[in-house]
RNA sequence: GGGAGGGUAGCGAAGAGGCUAAACGCGGCAGACUGUAAAUCUGUUACCUACGGUUUCGGCAGUUCGAAUCUGCCCCCUCCCA
């Protein structure tokens, strides 16, 4: 597919990181980019326009989630995800491959594909990898991910050379399966901790040809260290000139440490969530905004912050917001994470073209602080 | 004036002789959250010199080995009748 592909326009000469423009049918994204989760064709609380003003590339959706609600079938008769949820950029539809370890206790796995017992009214719903792709299809992002078994950590080496052949094989049927010339298909690189398991898995997609890669099996629990070699085994057997994104990672050290080692595309629920849980990323740190502390701080959150949240509002309102659990905070908030983390993004790409990511990634981690990184 | 029902931790509300420093809810305080079953979940919330100790269930005085729980008196609140 022509209207996708990946142009690298610099790499960092003191590490992996690289900075380049992401083209696709909705648009040109810059790389390394964050990418919001809006699971239900919606970046919970925000409108589109908030998330292009705070210079959101792609969003993401839920194969899983909107084939449930509202339905497949229904979004194409919308005219597909970019009309039905109001936003032109470019979207990407993860699979259903990270529901078959967060519902694990409501799923079967076999060969053919995994049973769900939906998390609604427990109805019966199979996704095999053709039917995921039918699904995507229908939803029509920019981007679709193949139907793969994000496994849980630990586990033991059998389990995920099993598992990780048999997302192999997915990804297969997935690829043939997949018809529509405007949406990029990627291939999931499992395999665990196990260098050997992901080294087979990336070089067996590769020889598939996908125009796009995912890391996937991270940010499940494991050790940011073992996080590390997961994205280190995988990168070191992708090819350069196409995207590589790491499935769900979004602490500040995970982040900045994906892109030193070579991760073009990154999404995670995780602003959004501690966001309207009362927890921001600022440049000096975490805040738990609901702290009595803050109920006299007339300061805005992140003083070095250029968000509407920042810009306008103070850490005492904003704290007030929450405590009484007015949407508006929840809002709030989930604005300054969001470009928190997009801003981060903008950095790294300025630094990646004057090859000082290095120094960016250090700097901006100690004044972060925290031991966890975000 | 007559009758009835009540007073339990910040609030609401269980408890009706030992297993009760006292359920539960709210409120308060703190924490977690990583391809969203998440506007969710967890811990904590009398006091202290804190693997122990000290005072609590309107007040005072009793009964009992032992009382928030039983008895007497007192104070206060609510409702009904005059």
């Amino acid at each position: 597919m022509k209207d996708f592909y990946l142009e690298i326009l610099h790499v960092d000469k003191n590490c992996g990181a690289r900075y380049g423009i992401l083209h696709t049918p909705h648009g040109d994204v810059e790389v390394p980019m964050f990418m919001p989760v809006g699971t239900l064709a919606t970046v919970k609380t925000l409108s589109p326009e908030e998330l292009k003003e705070m210079g959101a590339g792609v969003i993401l959706a839920n194969t899983y989630h909107l084939s449930i609600r509202p339905g497949a079938d229904i979004v194409a008769a919308a005219g597909g995800l970019h009309k039905f949820m109001n936003w032109n950029g470019p979207i990407l539809t993860d699979s259903g491959g990270f529901q078959v370890f967060s519902l694990a206790q409501k799923r079967n796995i076999t060969e053919e594909g995994v049973t769900f017992k939906n998390h609604l009214n427990g109805d019966k719903l199979f996704f095999s990898p053709e039917k995921a792709i039918e699904i995507e299809e229908k939803l029509g992002a920019d981007i679709i991910m193949s139907f793969d078994e994000c496994i849980p950590y630990p586990a033991s080496y059998d389990y995920v050379k099993k598992s990780m052949e048999r997302t192999l094989r997915w990804a297969k049927r997935g690829l043939d399966a997949h018809k529509r010339e405007d949406q990029a298909l990627f291939g999931i690189v499992q395999g665990g901790e196990y260098e050997d398991l992901r080294k087979q898995c990336a070089e067996e997609l590769v020889k598939m040809d996908f125009p796009g890669y995912s890391i996937g099996g991270t940010s499940i629990g494991e050790p940011k260290d073992v996080c590390f070699k997961m994205i280190d085994y995988s990168v070191k057997y992708l090819p350069t000139n196409k995207p590589r994104y790491l499935m769900g990672v979004g602490s500040l050290d995970y982040l900045l440490g994906g892109i030193y080692r070579g991760v073009d595309m990154f999404d995670c629920v995780l602003p959004t969530r501690i966001a309207r849980h009362g927890t921001l990323m600022t440049s000096t740190g975490r805040v738990n905004i609901k702290n009595e502390k803050y109920k006299l701080d007339f300061t805005p959150l992140d003083s070095s912050c250029d968000c509407y949240c920042c810009k306008n509002y103070t850490k005492a309102y904003l704290r007030h917001l929450y405590v009484c659990d007015e949407t508006f905070g929840k809002r709030l908030l989930s604005i300054h994470n969001i470009r928190f983390l997009i801003k981060i993004m903008e950095g790294a790409r300025e630094a990646i073209k004057e090859d000082r990511f290095e120094e960016y990634m250090n700097v901006t981690l100690a004044a972060f602080g925290d031991k966890r990184g975000f």
